[in-house]
DNA sequence: AGCACGCCGACT
DNA sequence: GTCGGCGTGCTC
């Protein structure tokens, strides 16, 4: 008998497409099915089976196969998919597809089948590690957890090198351990930021679990592995599944716990497409499956920290680093009134380099900001290195003789002389990585200096090699970005220099203060991971500040995260900010800002109901990019329901608006 | 998003 | 006379 197929296709269409089937055996909700779309084949996921169609039955067309040899995805995956869809405002398809692999959505499934064939190799088993013993905070910790009937969310608090990784690993060990011979094995899910946390994480669960499939999923892998991991965890086969962001929107049919490490970093929300929050995903989906869920950070997001406060999520704090001996780093801000800097370093700082070296200990300085200088100015007409395609200035990469763009792809040769009045005197004004590390090597000529940023590891493997040779003791001193600031344990580095993280106080965008305390903690988290040597140095901080006696470096000084929370949460409830206050972003973008601003005023005038505050149209931060301008408008509620009613409604009628132009809707915004 | 159709400017 | 510009409309 035949049947009407609704198919879920990757296309920005809010709809699903029926089709007709009419072969004896009808497929499985959950299966993907080949269909003819428009003139191109595709490939769709089947979301419902019946018997008729609200479209002239004239007008449908055949299913031309179905993908019989993949098992189908469980309608709690597909309930997943619909609600990421439906909160972050984009269609079905355009989640449920784009998260699978390509291979499986590819008109010929060669790859596929051989990727299934794969999969059946059995696993060769090895010693496994053993586990070390836990303080008592750490055991706590894997009690509760282990200890959760159905859906519980708790936020495991600790600072760098307390041991959060051996309380996932030993809880994850015992809910594994519930495997019954009959019944398919748990799995285990646990998100990290970023891909170049992988690797080390990964040899940690495979040293430990030397007997199970730890599959790994994230955006750096080739076609075919990210197939076999992304099969091996659709199949249950993967016991572990270890990967980035995208990691969350797996198929995991057995998932049993959920671990989102370093919780509040920015790269758990997607910046384009899809613009979803990882963590809070995860949240939904172990509600969903009624199972338990942690969240482990040194600073937690304000959201999780605001639930440990209502209740909401259970705080498990490990007060104590894990090594005994290894004690907290101290702090010492480095007042840039009284100790003024020559080329950007402080006396201070030297002095402590020097010891440093003295003594073959290694030395982290960390600054946010690649290249050698972020502009450079004529002293005689004033003329400035801007961007003529992005409302940014070129940054001088000396090194390669260029003026490069951060935020389009130009390149232009360093001008010889000023291009507006031919004055030869150019100078480079500011300083980034490239030039402290120049600067450094005239003041310690015999020291080996190595930078890390993304313009010394633009090769695929090279920040690996670059870190290895860190791990090594072949570095005394390392320069690095953001890139230096996570995850890796240098056993030898007692010295962290923060060298100019003041511009981020008075940012405009609330969270900047969040993220730089964040950022600060886990670079100085690089300093003291091992106990201090016999005649060593204690490993120490220095930050160098204009404003030495700002709330954040006073929380800071004294590692007191909690303190540094509660007076952020303070001013977010009294400015009524997120998380007290539930936003979402129009960005609109034209040739011209005024197109821009038009359209979004145009938007803002739609009917508002009275408990959505719509803020006025503003030019963007970064104004221009790669020659179109960008402007953005600010929506608020204080019902997250009600602003989820109200977008639905909202973005129907913003469709209609003529002339087009591009436009992205961001629920939950995190740049502003 | 693709991909087609459709109606106006500078080229062999 | 046609190649091709991107505005508008459609996809079960």
């Amino acid at each position: 008998m035949e049947r009407i197929l609704q198919i879920a296709l990757d296309t920005p269409l809010d709809r699903v497409f029926d089709y007709r089937w009419s072969g004896d055996e009808i497929p499985r909700l959950g299966q993907f099915a080949s269909v003819e779309f428009g003139r191109r084949e595709m490939v769709g996921l089947i979301v419902a089976i019946k018997q008729d169609s609200d479209v002239p039955l004239d007008k449908l067309k055949p299913v031309i196969a179905v993908r019989s040899q993949l098992t189908e995805v469980s309608p709690e995956w597909i309930a997943l998919c619909a609600f990421a869809a439906d909160y972050y405002q984009r269609p079905l398809g355009e989640v449920a597809l784009p998260s699978v692999p390509k291979n499986i959505r590819a008109a010929k499934t060669t790859a596929l089948d051989k990727a299934l064939k794969k999969l059946s190799v059995p696993i060769k088993a090895g010693e496994a590690s053993n586990p070390p013993p836990l303080n008592p905070e750490q055991q706590t910790a894997v009690d509760h957890i282990v200890a959760a009937q159905g859906f519980d969310t708790s936020l495991l608090y600790g600072v760098t090198g307390s041991g959060k990784t051996e309380v996932y690993l030993q809880a994850a060990a015992q809910i594994l351990a519930r495997a019954v011979p009959s019944a398919p094995a748990p799995q285990i899910l646990i998100l990290v930021p970023e891909i170049n946390l992988t690797p080390q994480l990964q040899g940690h669960l495979q040293a430990r679990f030397p007997d199970l499939f730890v599959a790994t999923l994230h955006s750096g892998m080739a076609e075919g592995e990210r197939t076999l991991h992304w099969l091996a965890a659709h199949s249950g086969k993967a016991s572990l599944i270890l990967g980035t962001r995208l990691a969350i929107l797996a198929s995991l049919p057995q998932l049993k716990l959920i671990i989102v490490d370093e919780e509040h970093d920015p790269s758990y929300k997607q910046q384009e497409g899809l613009r979803y929050s990882a963590r809070d995903l995860a949240i939904w989906r172990a509600r969903q499956l009624n199972i338990p869920v942690v969240l482990g950070s040194a600073t937690p997001s304000l959201e999780s920290w605001q639930h440990t406060i209502s209740g909401r999520y259970t705080k498990l704090s490990l007060p104590n680093r894990a090594v005994d001996a290894a004690v907290l780093p101290t702090m010492r801000l480095i007042d840039l009134a009284k100790d003024k800097p020559q080329e950007g370093l402080t006396f201070s700082l030297i002095s402590a380099l020097k010891e440093r070296l003295e003594k073959g200990e290694q030395s982290l300085l960390y600054l946010n900001r690649r290249g050698y200088a972020p502009v450079i100015a004529c002293d005689a007409c004033g003329w400035m290195s801007n961007c003529t395609r992005c409302s940014a200035f070129l940054v001088l990469h000396k090194n390669e003789h260029k003026l490069r763009c951060h935020h389009c792809s130009l390149e232009i040769r360093i001008p010889k002389s000023c291009p507006t009045c031919g004055n030869v005197d150019i100078q480079p004004l500011g300083r980034g990585t490239q030039r402290i590390e120049e600067h450094l090597q005239t003041i310690f000529p015999d020291a080996r200096i190595r930078r890390i940023d993304a313009d010394s590891t633009r090769l695929k493997g090279s920040a690996q090699a670059a870190f290895d040779t860190v791990h090594r003791g072949e570095v005394d001193i390392l320069i690095g970005t953001q890139m230096v600031a996570k995850g890796h344990d240098f056993k030898n580095l007692t010295l962290v220099g923060v060298i100019n993280p003041d511009t981020a106080l008075f940012s405009q965008d609330y969270r900047a203060g969040e993220r730089l305390f964040a950022q600060l903690m886990q670079v100085s988290g690089r300093a003291g991971r091992a106990a201090q040597k016999e005649g060593g140095s204690a490993s120490e901080v220095l930050i160098q500040t204009r404003y030495p006696q700002h709330a954040l470096y006073q929380a800071l000084k004294k590692h007191d995260y909690p303190r540094f929370a509660k007076e952020c949460l303070l001013e977010r409830q009294q400015a009524a900010l997120p998380p007290f206050i539930y936003q979402a972003l129009l960005r609109a973008e034209a040739k011209e800002l005024s197109i821009a601003i038009a359209f979004l005023k145009q938007a803002a005038e739609l009917n508002v109901p009275e408990h959505i505050t719509m803020h006025d149209p503003i030019p963007m931060t970064l104004m221009k990019m790669a020659n179109s301008e960008r402007a953005q408008l600010l929506i608020e509620s204080h019902s997250r329901p009600g602003l989820q009613a109200f977008l639905k409604e909202w973005l129907h009628q913003l469709r209609q608006i003529k002339p087009r132009i591009n436009w992205s809707l961001e629920v939950d915004p995190v740049d502003i």
